[in-house]
DNA sequence: AGCACGCCGACT
DNA sequence: GTCGGCGTGCTC
């Protein structure tokens, strides 16, 4: 292969808005090859895009590409979606490239053992008639080796990692080029999966995360582009690396809000994975319990194949749900469990069996205030509270990480009447272990000082039984197995209906349905206690009833009346500096600036929960447009329309997943 | 993203 | 008189 021309157009893996052109010189180069090339005055890493006989600028005296590095050419389908992300969300071409170049430059020595070969033939598990007919829906689909979406819908337990396992072992015998990818929400998640990938094909399979080791991931990558991994588990990422025959991508807990990289170069994995898929004309499947509104609402509108598995295996029965108004039997005066819930505990610690309380909150208490003169603590440099944290004794910040131990005194009028106010995870195990003071309790909670292997340790020891009352925070929603959990007691239900969440609603729905999911998992009929002051809300109505039908069709009306997605789009714009007058002139700038256009609303400026984070304020405004508008284009045009001072930053977040 | 250039405040 | 703040522009 000779370079076909003497001038390289090079996208460089920066970000900056455009491609620049090089001399190509001696250098054997092809479109995707990827090349080392001076800019300004360091080297930076890059893809050729392009040829030309004459640079663009005639002004400019060209450099010549430095070396090109031996390592396989990006495909020019991982281009195409590389720039198609960047058009999406906004983002300049060269920022997505850099995500495609992680462990793009080769090994500087190469790894003794290949990656091993999954084995399709290795047994699974028998599949039964549902999961059978899913798994062939799927095979078929695979083998149209045609663009199609699959939102695979099953209950915890009801078979869907085997289902895909099999869809995948269908791919691999029939296509031996053939590559496939699985998102997992999150690397503990990975791991989970990455064993029972193992057991079933008999090869460990490669994990690709934000902190895998560096020649692991230059094996990895090189692999995957040499077709050398045909399977690859891993995060959001993932998605980034440069697939030579992509066929298959299993999206895992398609829900999962951890899908959404948030800050940064900000894009929704799921939704990224389908474009990908449509890009690479391969086949996507969405697996879920509880899958998105939006996913429900694209297979109800034949958008997606829609495969659902049966009832959860082995015949183990649905919980026994109750709601405890927290109004008609209050706790105590300083406690949070209700007289029904500590019954229920009660009776279960009795019978031997175990009970999970769930609280979506860490540390002992969100908010620390004094008696004497109100003052409330919060970071500095910011205005969000202070979360306590007593096992360590100190205050701590969930945004930025600072911490400082607490004080016996209030820091503005020296009064030590200090107090804790509202409960976290601690302070409920405390209750609980003050109540019960022979039951042995733990903490589940993704806490900076609980390692990952801490927190396996926990879940085993509840695995085995060797905890009595476990409280958890979200963590205890995903797919593990407690054979003698019988009661889930959800300390606070209306914690994710508060606030300007749009996306509350079916958050809450979510996250107790799958928590309460996890009573009873065995043969024995488990049951969950919700405490709410609303019982009469609707979502409560409808989790209590397990009635997701009800639930999605309830919410898809409220949003359509708004407008809201999947009826409509959303852009969040946010912006941000270190000084607030610049930040709200910005903020009005660009509402000034923002183009009038039918179907395209603008609301805001506004300020968010969390106005100022590490000294940074932040002001947002909100975008909604029509379906079936330009919204590229729209803010396209929005962004050539206004000239701000480097001194504020603005973040456009295309489908943003919380407004605040 | 880096880095260089350029125009206004407190120092030897 | 200079050292240095960061606000702006450029990088093929």
């Amino acid at each position: 292969m000779t370079t076909p021309a003497p001038i390289a157009t090079v996208l460089l893996a920066r970000p900056v808005p455009q491609a620049y052109d090089y001399l190509a010189g001696d250098a054997d180069l092809a479109v995707g090859q990827v090349v080392r090339a001076p800019f300004g005055n360091s080297q930076a890493l890059g893809v050729v895009t392009g040829f030309r006989d004459r640079p663009e600028n005639p002004d400019v005296r060209l450099k010549a590409i430095t070396e090109a590095l031996t390592t396989p050419a990006v495909p020019n389908r991982t281009l195409d979606f590389v720039r198609w992300l960047a058009w999406y969300n906004q983002h300049p071409e060269g920022a997505v490239l850099k995500m495609a170049l992680r462990g793009a430059e080769p090994a500087k020595r190469p790894r003794k053992t290949p990656i091993p070969e999954p084995n399709p033939d290795h047994p699974g598990r028998t599949l039964n008639p549902s999961q059978h007919s899913a798994a062939a829906s799927l095979g078929q689909a695979l083998d149209d080796h045609m663009f199609s979406t699959w939102l695979l819908d099953g209950v915890t337990g009801s078979g869907k990692t085997e289902t895909y396992f099999a869809a995948i072992a269908h791919l691999l015998r029939r296509d031996p080029t053939a590559q496939v990818l699985v998102l997992t929400p999150e690397i503990a998640l990975s791991g989970d999966v990455g064993a029972r990938f193992a057991d079933r094909f008999a090869a460990e399979p490669p994990l690709w995360h934000a902190d895998i080791a560096e020649g692991r991931r230059k094996q990895i990558w090189q692999a995957v582009a040499r077709n050398q991994a045909r399977c690859v588990i891993g995060a959001r990422s993932a998605l980034f690396l440069p697939f030579q025959n992509l066929r298959l991508i299993i999206v895992d807990e398609e829900h999962d809000s951890s899908y959404k990289q948030e800050e940064g170069l900000t894009y929704h994995a799921r939704d990224m994975a389908v474009a990908r898929a449509h890009i690479e004309q391969a086949v996507c499947v969405l697996a879920s319990a509880t899958p998105s509104l939006e996913s429900q609402w694209n297979a109800a509108a034949s958008k997606y194949g829609h495969l659902r598995l049966g009832e959860r295996a082995g015949g183990a029965q649905k919980p026994d749900l109750q709601l405890v108004d927290m109004r008609a039997t209050p706790p105590d005066n300083g406690t949070f469990l209700a007289p029904p819930l500590r019954q229920a505990i009660a009776e279960t610690l009795a019978k031997g069996e175990q009970s999970l309380l769930f609280l979506n909150r860490r540390g002992y208490a969100p908010l620390t205030l004094c008696r004497t003169c109100g003052h409330r603590l919060t970071a500095p440099g910011g205005e969000n509270y202070l979360v306590e944290h007593k096992h360590t004794g100190r205050l701590v910040c969930h945004l930025t990480g600072f911490s400082m131990r607490k004080p016996k005194a209030c820091p503005e009028c020296g009064e030590e009447t200090l107090v804790s106010v509202g409960p976290g995870v601690e302070r409920i195990a405390e209750e609980a272990q003050e109540t019960f003071p022979d039951a042995r309790v733990e903490i589940l909670s993704s806490d900076l000082s609980d390692t990952p292997k801490v927190v396996a340790a926990r879940l085993k020891a509840m695995e085995a039984g060797e905890i009595d009352i476990l409280v958890a925070t979200q963590m205890a929603a995903k797919g593990h197995n407690f054979p003698n959990l019988t009661l889930v007691g959800v300390v606070d239900a209306d914690l994710g209906l508060r606030g300007a969440d749009l996306r509350a609603a079916e958050r809450t729905f979510q996250v107790v349905n799958q928590v309460a999911g996890r009573a009873g998992r065995a043969e024995k009929p488990g049951r969950a206690l919700i405490q709410t002051y609303d019982p009469d809300n609707t979502t409560m109505q409808t989790v209590i009833r397990q009635d997701r039908e009800a639930f999605v069709r309830a919410e898809l009306n409220e949003r359509q009346a708004l407008g809201l997605p999947p009826f409509g789009r959303l852009v969040a714009v946010v912006v941000s500096g270190k000084t607030l007058g610049q930040v709200e002139a910005a903020a009005e700038t660009l509402a000034r600036t923002a183009p009038q256009a039918a179907g395209f609303d603008l609301y805001g400026p506004a300020e968010p929960v969390h106005g100022r984070i590490r000294g940074v304020w932040r002001r947002r405004l909100l975008l909604r447009a029509d379906l079936g508008k330009d919204v590229q284009g729209y803010l396209k045009a929005w962004r050539q329309s206004y000239r701000l001072p480097r001194s504020v930053t603005v973040q456009f977040d295309v489908d943003p997943q919380s407004f605040f």
